[in-house]
DNA sequence: AAATTACGTTCCGAATAATGGAACTTTTCA
DNA sequence: TGAAAAGTTCCATTATTCGGAACGTAATTT
């Protein structure tokens, strides 16, 4: 499945996909990713299939509660989703385990606080803590984003040995979402060995304009599990200098959730 | 399927759902309910399936991404259904045109702001503005709860006509939460009828202890989207004197957002 | 208003995928 | 180390999905 397809609008939808779960999990995917609602014949149109067999596909998918289709025959996410998902969401353990360090970071710099997992070459964002006057952000929990253009991606790809390191980081498009994005391997391979050397990571601009970061890694024992705290503000605001000065706290937040996870979590993970 | 079986922890899952799909939602739905992350043989146990045909099950969800399994078989919800969730819940058009309106209320109130929707006989909240000093509650985007317990709930079925509104809440279950929750459909009907006269509902503890609120009914122009906006908070701060007071202003957060719906999404809805 | 077209739904033989018992491999524990 | 439990793979059987075509219905045109 070719993901980071935010430039693709128009994309068709005809991933060939293995198994009855794979097709309708795709379909369901495509719905959720266009822009609106779509009609029967909007998604027949995109999709290879007859219209018989996208027909079933959605009444099923509409059966599940996956799906849901008004009187005028669009199609749109279900919010079936929505409740198993956030249910997941608060009951996920490494998430609570980092909520109340969380909390401590953003009262300490009044600025937003973000925690992200890895997932391939992609962070997604698991929890946010806002400051109160903060202005509003490309960002939310369960998004996705590209590792290299996010502080928390950065911050836990440098823990990786160069060998997956480089796997995870080859093949990849790197769009240019500001002036100031890392354009390609050898840039990101550069930022990272810095960030190995000081242990945290800066976001400048990278991925939004005007949005700057200071993100420390989190891994689990085993190094199975990566992933990362930032805190996020305005350009304006959010000077080289204020980053500078928190990156100690971020670190100590990120090593603070690892102790908690080892012992919460036992200590062989 | 049994919802609202938050006391039902060592449900076994044997729904006899219909086709692939379904099953294998349902085998989703039930790792997701699970206090934490199961093991195979946790859920074998606990399944009426056989060995092989679990495990193929579960190595499909994996695949697909909407379950994990860590290092230690341990099943879990994935990240991907957080993920299409939220973008899905940041594209919802309803929640979008809703959003100013309830900030404003939070604004006017200094507490928590709900927008919930009605599904069957159950609330699922859509969104939730919380004030600063916001007491923690066991509430979040994407919980579904009665709506019988619920002040949104009560809204919302007080706009429907009788003969739909004895249909949705017979046969439920009145679980008593509290001593406040109503306990029977004679108790909501004359609890509902009051809404009507009035136009607002409150709920007095009736879900939670020490948690009360205020809420109006919103609904789109067909009378097939049935929702509410809400204002809540502690007992001890929201008198019922502060209620009362506050209700004018939902009554007219609501129509607002009635308004913006008519506005943004065509007339006959 | 009648005819035409587009849209959505249902049907059923053929093709494909899921089932589940059993054999097999790996891990755990005494 | 041996034995039991846990987890995985295999494959003939069974059930489900596929998809072309026929059918009904609403919108549009003449």
């Amino acid at each position: 499945m070719g993901l980071g397809s935010e430039a693709g609008k128009n994309k068709r939808h005809r991933d060939r996909e293995t198994g009855t779960l794979g097709k309708l999990v795709s379909l369901l995917d495509f719905v959720a990713l266009a822009d609106g609602p779509m009609r029967f014949t909007d998604i027949l149109s995109l999709s290879d299939q007859p219209r018989g067999t996208l027909h079933r596909q959605l009444s099923h998918l509409v059966e599940e509660g996956l799906l849901e289709v008004d009187r005028d025959g669009r199609y749109r996410i279900g919010l079936r989703l929505l409740t198993l998902a956030s249910r997941s969401w608060a009951r996920n353990e490494f998430r609570a385990i980092a909520e109340p360090h969380l909390h401590r970071l953003q009262e300490v710099t009044g600025e937003t606080v973000h925690l992200g997992v890895l997932r391939g070459a992609e962070v997604i964002y698991l929890d946010k803590v806002e400051g109160q006057q903060s202005v509003r952000m490309y960002s939310q929990v369960g998004n996705a984003s590209p590792a290299y253009c996010t502080g928390v991606g950065k911050a836990a790809l440098s823990v990786l040995d160069d060998a997956e390191l480089t796997e995870r980081i080859s093949g990849l498009e790197y769009r240019p979402y500001t002036e100031h994005t890392l354009r390609s391997p050898s840039e990101l391979l550069s930022d990272i060995s810095q960030i190995r050397a000081r242990g945290y990571a800066f976001d400048l601009e990278e991925h939004e304009n005007g949005i700057c970061c200071v993100a420390a890694p989190i891994r689990s024992d085993d190094g199975h599990m990566l992933a990362g705290v930032s805190v996020t503000g305005p350009a304006y605001r959010v000077t080289q200098q204020r980053l500078q000065a928190w990156a100690p706290r971020v670190v100590v937040a990120a090593d603070s959730i690892m102790m908690d996870m080892r012992n919460r979590m036992g200590p062989k993970r």
